[in-house]
DNA sequence: TTGTATGCGTTATCAT
DNA sequence: ATGATAACGCATACAA
């Protein structure tokens, strides 16, 4: 829609396969001219990797005081310590994770199952998880791109000892059946974005319902009356939550009104083909509000190529804040997801529950939403809100 | 910038902590209502996981059977390994990776180093990285988010024993130098986006310098002769990469022009200074060409406040082509950089490296990109061009 | 303080 | 075809 297109060659098509590099000389000096270097010190032989035996043999002590001299368990003289020490790195000796895992029962690791997703959302997500992890001291195991439940439940036992627990994002795929029948038992595990609440399993939710009651409010508030919404797919739980949200608002914020929803799927092509629904409307609407930023402005490129002014023929408002959403024209109003942050919490909640066990189990937590108003809604006095991690509900399951 | 503002509040504020909940309730009926849900059998005491040992006493056969029925060993009658199979089906037997791992010298798992970056450039990376390795069944062990040299050590230290190979997205920390000091000889080794060959280390590089030629050649052919460059950070590979390619292309397509080269930092705001500067010259330029879309956007901000009409007075073109270049007004037209293919190259260039040691080693490989002209930069025809990974450079250093 | 020995769960090498 | 047993690298209870 927005792109047309001519084949244009981006690269050089020589004859020889290795002459691009050629090329590129004559036209400059070679960038591809890399500096030659030797990494490491390449020790006699295959021994590519140390073990605990070596650094004793070499600090002539015993494994025992290898281990307790590294781990800190103290019952060590200083000075044999500092012969361990001094052989651990001349060595460059670094304990084998699998194999301390075995007797510890600590994989020092968390697991991250997620379904296809593309974008900010994803990046963001695995952002703010990896970063509470690492100050949790935890890895990241991502298994990422699974669409079909089979996909998902291979992840989910390829993880089974290789991590001490798991951060699910929720999907029509994995769902409660899904979960009962593949998450093991006993395993620490926080559901996001979940409508379950499985087993021993903590839950993190997204406010959407707040979310799209505060936006309907701001909507009300500048004016707009007849709002009209445009739904995200059946069967997605954000998307559901939104639009009960919704309907709740405008039951309590402008009664009376009747409802006008339109379908869409999340996509940019649903948003506009729900513009052109509601501009064919009998009584065109004030406000249309979309489940999702992309169908927003799939909305705001009909409206355009109807000539219809946003915000002053109708006013449009989105949810995500996608990055995209500052840089269309006008800036669409939307309401803000902080991902990292919910990354973050479902970190933290997941580090609770491994290091002490049950403590936060079978909790249900959500996390708030800004409203950030930009141009397209009018009304327009900027800003952002924010809220906090809020406890909804917990029963004592334990 | 385009954003200014009030506060709104999102969330509902209420005396009670736990009370949302039951505010949404009144107001509609209650989302949160959650289905409760038994998960797992919960086998008797604590025993969570089931061992081979379990599995071969209820099959009543010895662990060396159970492990030869169920890794396909053969020299096992098919009615014994049924037997073993339904013991280990019913028991929800999964082997114990770290365990494997120890004996086997395989962890079937890849590490991936990276910077900390946000956005679409991370996302696609890891999910082409992440569904090669998949298709390679290999998981993925992701250590992103670290600026810091000592971060990024540690990760790598960490990776130690828990990973067969490891992919490592270079940037201004972690380099030459870096590698040397932290990277385990011997591991197998993909190098993404970096000036060096590193040992056995495989490099696999974008096309910057092409990239960036097809664009002048593009901005050539449509007429316009003084082409102004704005650079990215001195100490950013791809930033020198794409200067060299400006440089380069400008001499031999349109020599004699005095060169026009403002630097920025990547960053949108760096971009509408760059935007600013160049208005305020004696001899505007006919074209801009950004180094990044994103400071690419900046210029058209700063063109766009300033009056100046885009591509009409003077065209504009960026490089990367994130999702936000399709967006803008005008829709910008860029270099496109195949991310998921860059992550998949990657992954297959690593499988092999860990299959056949010393194969794929020491090599250097490029990925092309395409050039996707849209209405910015005038002569807007439309359209991508594709080319394909090519092999630079491989010495025989095995 | 230090060393010896056992076991973590698995695969591999022998026997039988 | 099957079973006993030795690794794998590490931490730890126990002995010295």
């Amino acid at each position: 829609m927005l792109i047309t297109g001519h084949l244009a060659r981006c690269c050089f098509r020589v004859a020889a396969k290795v002459s691009t590099n050629i090329l590129f000389t004559s036209l400059h000096e070679n960038v591809y001219v890399q500096p030659t270097l030797r990494l490491g010190g390449a020790e006699r032989g295959r021994q590519v990797t140390a073990t605990i035996k070596d650094v004793a043999r070499e600090a002539k002590v015993s494994v025992a005081s290898v281990s307790r001299a590294l781990n800190g368990a103290g019952g060590v003289t200083p000075e044999t310590e500092k012969r361990i020490r001094e052989a651990a790195a001349r060595l460059r000796y670094v304990p084998h994770g699998a194999a301390r895992s075995l007797i510890t029962k600590r994989t020092h690791t968390v697991g991250a199952l997620m379904p296809d997703l593309h974008g900010e959302f994803f990046s963001e997500l695995i952002r703010g998880i990896d970063l509470e992890a690492r100050s949790h001291g935890l890895h990241l195991l991502v298994s990422s791109s699974h669409d079909g439940a089979e996909d998902a439940a291979a992840a989910l036992r390829a993880m089974q000892g290789r991590v001490d627990g798991i951060v699910i994002l929720s999907s029509p795929r994995v769902d409660a059946a899904f979960l009962e029948a593949n998450l093991p038992d006993g395993l620490p595990a926080v559901l996001l974005n979940s409508e379950v609440k499985a087993g021993a399993a903590a839950v993190l939710n997204i406010d959407n319902f707040a979310g799209t009651y505060a936006m309907v409010r701001h909507l009300v508030g500048v004016g707009h009356d007849r709002i009209a919404f445009v739904s995200g797919p059946k069967d997605n739980f954000d998307a559901r939550q939104r639009e009960a949200g919704f309907r709740a608002a405008m039951a309590k914020l402008a009664p009376g009104t009747s409802l006008r929803i339109v379908s869409g799927d999340f996509g940019e092509s649903s948003g506009y083909r729900a513009g052109l629904e509601l501009l064919a409307s009998k009584v065109r609407p004030q406000a249309v509000f979309a489940a999702n930023d992309m169908m927003a402005v799939g909305c705001l490129q009909a409206f355009k190529e109807a000539g219809i002014d946003v915000p002053g023929e109708i006013a449009l408002a989105g949810f995500d804040d996608i990055p995209i959403a500052r840089y269309v024209t006008p800036p669409l109003s939307t309401v803000r997801v902080r991902i990292a942050e919910l990354g973050k919490n479902a970190m933290d909640l997941l580090a609770d529950l491994i290091n002490r066990p049950g403590s936060s189990a079978a909790s249900v937590h959500t996390l708030g939403c800004d409203i950030v108003v930009r141009e397209s809604c009018g009304g327009h006095r900027g800003g952002t809100s924010a809220t906090t991690t809020k406890k909804i509900h917990r029963p004592s399951n334990r």
